[in-house]
DNA sequence: GTGAAAGCGCTAACAA
DNA sequence: TTGTTAGCGCTTTCAC
């Protein structure tokens, strides 16, 4: 049985007793054979244990079954649930996905072109804003693409995302509600598409309530942990302290939160925070994070269906595909408090 | 220069005038190729951009440059420096990396093994105790595989780890240096490998130090955040408290916490909490978490390195590779109160 | 040093 | 309904 090389074709159709084309056409159009023909392919395949060489199936076919997800950042706790979406979508037609991990670096963005020039795979997610092919990302011949997430900055790729101005907005409404007038954003970007459209909605929410922009408590930051923490400490170097902070994702909500633990505050009696995106871990911290809710799943799902709908169709599809966030309360806003009291 | 079909290796050799075969030397074997050859090529490739087709050099040569390492879940913690560990040795001897991604999906996993039987990939690395193949997995010609992170259940497949009973016995013989008798382990497991290996060094330590075993105090768990809350509850239900919660890894450590913090107990002035792994999120607990720690990007690269090595020498190498876990001293181990004081 | 040609495993005309 | 055959793009003898 186990073989040291696997089956061939061929094998099949010597002990099947037809040609290698019928075992084929068994395999693909069943219909077009007669049933006792193919029994006796059937029988033969179990025998030896027949894999399709997909490799040389697609050769010859000029087009494979493979979707190549490609992401900057494996660990990035968006990841995994919109992989779920992504692969679940993708199994449901046919097609099988595979991960590239760029780490960033366009050389091995490189490696995964030349998979996609080999016709490795029929089509192309984008988990990242940036094409992560360097400078030949411009002579690169793509197969029809989809970014997730976040636009993808070089050229006409459909994008499926939530809505972030919109997400923003509810979050900056809650706090305004919960009467807080001194709000700070932390994370801006202006790399990062999706950050900056977040930042509009804080703008607007501010602008829609009246209350006066105030650009020293807006605040710069990758996203990261420590970008949170970091631009936390530059607040408190000033003189300018807000009662909230609206941060542009969990993780820098998280980064403002151990900072402020750190400092001996209270969350949310003495500051209040949201973060963005809703990762698992937000709803683990103490406090747990009051946050919006990006359906991750929804979004995979929904990048895999326009990807395979471009694969039959052929449609350019220049479209932006927006996805409603919710607002999740949970504990770590409230009123600001009239004056803070150190524990 | 964005033409719609990629460049073959005949275009190539059309502009410069030669063969295919030269075109081939020149690229594979340039020593052996006049340098004014070469030179015409290598400029018919630049005007071109040909890219060898991956696909059917592999399968013309019967093998791949590409390794597959297939797990079954990208969201956990510990995958994504193992990862890069992985992918840093690979791309240093020419060899790249693509993701499986199998959800504990027997499917999912045959999906993978096809990949493997069209020798897309060259090599295998398993993150995952079991060989995710599901029945087949028997009959299944596999390519040289080594596993990631826990041995890999069925047939000799090398193993690159971390010494589990040594690090649990390093947790233990913490707490029983701060004078804790009574330490309950949580997430005892009898699937996981690498599970009832810490559960070894748990044993060991406790009777090393002449504490009596006490079973009771012994909880299943799965390693999930969830596990560790459930077995926390359990244990609150019986009369039979510990004074140190020893956790299988940072995720049910992170679940104890959880569940002590909502009782509205002090970590650790009331109870002592280890975890395993020393996961991004265990240095920003409050407290911060005691625990284990993993060199996963050593992992990572010393799995691949045993795995290319393989691929050249062809040996089987029945081998455990079992590198060294550190104790990452943190805040969240105290010696025992005397008494419990609910705040 | 270079070219002609076989063939990796497969599918899709085209014949029969 | 089934078989024969060309050819996907490439590497590698084997000649020259």
């Amino acid at each position: 049985m186990s073989n040291s090389t696997p089956a061939t074709i061929e094998d099949v159709a010597r002990i099947a007793e037809v040609s290698i084309a019928t075992v084929s056409r068994a395999i693909h159009t069943p219909e077009k054979v007669a049933t006792s023909t193919r029994l006796k392919v059937n029988q033969a395949i179990a025998i030896t244990g027949y894999t399709t060489n997909a490799m040389a199936r697609s050769l010859r076919l000029g087009r494979s079954n493979m979707i190549l997800v490609v992401a900057p950042d494996i660990g990035d706790p968006n990841f995994s649930n919109i992989l779920v979406g992504l692969e679940n979508e993708a199994r449901a037609h046919g097609y099988g996905v595979l991960i590239g991990h760029t780490q960033n670096d366009a050389q091995r963005g490189l490696e995964y072109l030349k998979f996609l020039n080999s016709n490795q795979a029929a089509g192309l997610i984008l988990f990242t804003g940036i094409l992560p092919f360097g400078h030949q990302a411009m002579t690169a011949r793509l197969p029809p693409s989809v970014g997730v997430f976040e636009p993808v900055f070089n050229g006409g790729i459909p994008y499926v995302g939530v809505d972030d101005v919109e997400g923003a907005r509810k979050a900056v409404d809650l706090l305004i509600a919960e009467g807080h007038r001194k709000i700070a954003f932390v994370g801006d970007s202006r790399t990062r598409l999706a950050y900056s459209r977040r930042r509009i909605g804080y703008d607007t929410g501010l602008d829609a309530a009246g209350v006066p922009r105030d650009r020293r408590i807006v605040m710069e930051g990758d996203g990261t942990i420590e970008s949170g923490r970091l631009a936390l400490e530059q607040l408190f170097m000033r003189d300018n302290l807000p009662t909230a902070f609206m941060c542009v994702n969990d993780q820098t909500a998280i980064g403002v939160m151990i900072g402020l633990k750190a400092r001996g505050y209270d969350i949310p009696n003495d500051f209040s925070v949201t973060g963005f995106d809703d990762v698992p871990q937000a709803s683990f911290m103490t406090p747990s994070l009051t946050t919006v809710r990006q359906p991750r799943t929804a979004i995979g799902k929904s990048a895999m269906a326009l990807l395979l709908e471009m694969l039959s169709d052929g449609t350019p599809a220049e479209t932006e595909i927006l996805l409603r966030p919710d607002l999740v309360v949970r504990n770590s806003v409230a009123a600001p408090s009239t004056q803070w009291t150190r524990r």
